[in-house]
DNA sequence: CGCCAAGGTTGACGCTGTCTACCGATACGG
DNA sequence: CCGTATCGGTAGACAGCGTCAACCTTGGCG
């Protein structure tokens, strides 16, 4: 009843309610946690009854989930971007992986939070059966592409096995970055810096294996 | 009061309803997860009052991060074991890596449980002040012994850029191998054994990239 | 003996997710 | 134009949770 008219958001009016209730929800995390998330908290922060939000998401993990899916969504986009940097003129293909890279390590640095709940929080139940593996599949097949474009592979299998290495490896890199290991820890930025190109030099010497 | 006599376990006599509380959390969280772990649940398993608990742990958290504690070590210890394994002769240099490596993954694979706890769930607060971090570094720095003992290393920082790289990457195998994405796409386990096996022999050509 | 601390108990408080019931609009078929 | 059903909201109740407070029992020690 008394929801916040934000700026814009003209064309989504569609159930505001529900639209308000995920971003309260990301919000409310971002600063108790996931373990803290309440529907009840949501609810108060949009100055709605505590049983508001269930008109429009079945149970807790319902609307978690729907978070959820929201973060894949725009981290896909996200990664999508990064072959067609602001001006509109691709990325040459030499680039194209190093460029998704550093993509994928920038939103996982600039969105730490959503990183964690992507691919580090277990994902509710109800997630099985809201199809959200679909959206995580969509993230994975940019890189793909991304290969496909820049390397002539004998089969779809040899290229997923390096998609899947690649994949590995910079998801790795990406949660050690952002783990509790890493915030305790002390070691100097250079270092880390230095760590990854490291990485990146040894995965672009595995995709291009045979230039001098 | 009434604590389970579980089998063995003579020399552990300091506190037996301290540790009981550690073996039943964990029991607890293994069959409804981290977020439905309740202090109440592991008294009530233990047939004791629900208060019970406090007077060995000050709070949930407490608890839960002592937990985190024991699988690190646990952990660790699973990792020393793969470079001695059971015989008692040590496994040659050359092997050392990819024995490791299995052992990390073997882990992962056998205590999904413990494995999530340790590296893909927030910490709780408390675990800074308890020092938990020593733990886990004393895991990482298992696998800067094992390079430091298969190649001569132009500086410590050379090898930590390796170990750097190769943590990531097999943490992240391990963490993509149980996470939600994989158990809910569908592929064929043998396609997963070679991607692994890829992954292996990436890194060791990695490390020893001068033998023909 | 007196006393104190350790380790156990019960009870209460405020928070949570969720079930149920109610209530006002708004759309729509007769 | 009048039911009436559905949608999106409210209020209340319930059990379970973490945690604070108070109390009780027991064993060791000056």
């Amino acid at each position: 009843m008394d929801i916040e008219n934000e700026a814009g958001s003209v064309e989504n009016s569609t159930s505001t309610l529900r639209d308000a209730c995920l971003e309260k929800a990301l919000e409310a995390i971002r600063e108790k946690g996931v373990e803290g998330l309440s529907l009840r908290e949501v609810a108060r922060r949009l100055n709605v009854s505590h049983q508001a939000p269930y008109k429009h998401f079945p149970s807790k993990d319902h609307l978690l989930a729907e978070v959820i899916r929201h973060c894949l969504r725009d981290f896909a986009q996200h990664l999508r971007a990064s072959r067609r940097p602001e001006g509109g003129t691709p990325v040459p293909a030499a680039d194209a992986l190093r460029s998704l890279g550093q993509s994928y390590l920038g939103y996982a640095a600039t969105h730490p939070l959503e990183y964690r709940l992507m691919f580090m929080t277990s994902w509710p139940e109800v997630s099985r059966e809201l199809g959200l593996a679909s959206d995580a599949r969509a993230a994975f097949e940019i890189l793909g592409e991304t290969l496909k474009a820049g390397k002539q592979y004998p089969s779809a299998k040899d290229r997923d096995r390096d998609a899947m290495f690649i994949w590995s490896a910079i998801h790795g890199t990406a949660s050690i970055l952002q783990s509790e290991a890493m915030a305790y820890l002390t070691i100097e930025p250079e270092e880390i810096e230095a760590s990854v190109s490291h990485g990146f030099s040894i995965v672009e010497t595995l995709i291009s294996p045979r230039q001098p």
